[in-house]
DNA sequence: TCATATCTCTGACTCTAGTCAGAGAATCCG
DNA sequence: CGGATTCTCTGACTAGAGTCAGAGATATGA
């Protein structure tokens, strides 16, 4: 009697969940670990944050999602210790400016420290080994969950998020083709295409970056076409391509399609087999890209 | 050129440090979901551990790492709220016994099924292969992490501690000896071998639980004898018996002695392969315990 | 049996974290 | 220009989390 998938996913939670409950009881105190330093979480989460990127005290409100007057509190802390400068904002007089001193840029420098220390720490009773299957062990954690926290978006193709992703993806095309990829002009057409109602384009962003991206458009009547798929080289593996795609399937289901066809060039190996995986079977060319060289459909009924 | 092992362990770091912050910033909120349930986090972390297994006030602080006022205190006020039952032990008056009400046990089911959700959540998004490989990088990373926190600690072998790991011991090796075991009279000789100024006795614990043992006894002049060392079952394969191994050789060279040595039975075959992974050579008996087959011996010097 | 240790509980604290309601300065817009 | 808006800051709160020093009851060991 095998387990259902149900039986594997409640399995599955319980591993998170013991997860959760040991490592946040064993290192929770590493978010605490600040307090190791002398300074309260909520200071120390600040000093780290403008030592991160320094900005208006509007903007980093608006990062750590904290209270105007509690900021300022904080503020006058940090500065007090002298860590901290702030500044009126010459742009606009009302906001203010935050910096790191040289004292408080040490200070950052040492929350750096102590957190790895900390990391250290962990690993220390460790023989080279295990610290080696512990570091595995984590970075494939962190990949999939990075994975799973991803959030697809659709988006305007026109847009910065979705120009940024594109961006990427015709670079990595210029790498890896033999002959280099042109993108050409991107026409306000092509941009039309992928928008509504026809058409759309989803960005798959983890925090804040684009790690992702495709487009569906329409090429027939019931005919709906995958275009500028992209997963960022990082994140391979993940399954987050077979997630996009199914997700941009569903795009073009909504959109009343049957069918969905995709091209793609044979020396993008892991994208072939990704389709394959996925339920697509080849078939001849539909159109006359020059990069072309392989040509997927799919019966979404 | 190859890498160093502190290059090696900066790298690790890393990658904990990376783990760290990503999991926490996407999971972190998962300690807080507690509050989503309107109940302040102590409070629920407390009727979350009563629920999970109901003990002595002793026991929940020992697990939760709780100043006792502050526990009476919460306790105090999870009894108002008639979902806890705070009980004379009988067994001994001073303390008290807590267990979940009816109306606890609905509070508590509705933590868990809210923490179950989270963690489903989580994994939703992933594919049923993706879902296997984070729960096993998961419990590969839980056992290590609970490895590498396991605190060492010379006790009296007559301790609480002590007598709780040395029984589990005794019943393994019952469990395990095709005849059984029978450890025979535990006369005060025994404890007092394995006590200063000529021997030792070391438990690791885990969240309060005895998770491995072992001890060190003086058998001629710069002669050592390790003695009872176990490690619990689930434990095996995070290489806890080998840092025990390690820490009671410690034990040996500080109370002066050149030569280890150490007798087993050929049923507990891991711990024969761990003794000769860490240096050991088979020499011939030396002793006449009956239950003990190979004997093994480690110059220390 | 009596000193000592153990255990829980109370009172009196401290510190963080965070909220809320304005005050006052600067900016924007019609 | 003048009212509305935006922005920072202050004061006055609340609640959570946790520490510390005993008091008082109970157990343990010489």
């Amino acid at each position: 009697m095998t387990a259902t998938p149900v039986q594997e996913l409640d399995a599955h939670a319980c591993v998170v969940r013991r997860f959760n409950r040991s490592y946040t009881q064993r290192i929770g105190a590493l978010d605490d670990s600040f307090l190791g330093s002398g300074m309260p979480l909520g200071t120390a989460r600040l000093l780290f944050e403008v030592g991160a990127e320094p900005g208006t005290t509007r903007d980093l409100r608006a990062r750590l999602g904290l209270d105007s007057g509690y900021l300022s509190r904080l503020l006058r802390r940090l500065e007090a210790d002298g860590l901290v400068t702030v500044a009126e904002d010459p742009a606009d007089r009302r906001r203010r400016v935050v910096a790191l001193t040289d004292a408080g840029r040490m200070r950052w420098q040492d929350l750096e420290r102590r957190s790895d220390e900390r990391a250290r720490d962990l690993l220390a009773p460790l023989t080279e080994r295990q610290r080696g299957r512990l570091a595995a062990a984590l970075a494939e954690a962190d990949l999939l969950v990075r994975a799973a926290t991803v959030t697809l978006e659709t988006v305007d193709p026109r847009s910065r998020a979705a120009r940024a992703a594109v961006g990427k993806y015709f670079a990595e095309l210029d790498r890896r083709f033999p002959g280099g990829f042109d993108s050409g002009v991107q026409s306000a057409a092509d941009a039309e295409m992928l928008s509504p109602p026809s058409g759309a384009f989803v960005v798959a962003t983890s925090d804040g970056e684009p790690v992702a991206c495709g487009g569906v458009q329409t090429i027939g009547d019931g005919v709906g076409e995958i275009k500028r798929m992209w997963v960022h080289g990082d994140w391979r593996g993940a399954g987050l391509g077979s997630r996009l795609l199914r997700h941009l399937e569903g795009v073009c289901r909504e959109l009343g399609h049957a069918v969905v066809r995709l091209d793609t060039n044979g020396t993008l190996t892991e994208a072939v087999a990704m389709y394959e995986r996925a339920g697509y079977r080849e078939i001849e060319r539909y159109n006359d890209n020059p990069y072309a060289e392989r040509f997927f459909a799919k019966s979404l009924t």
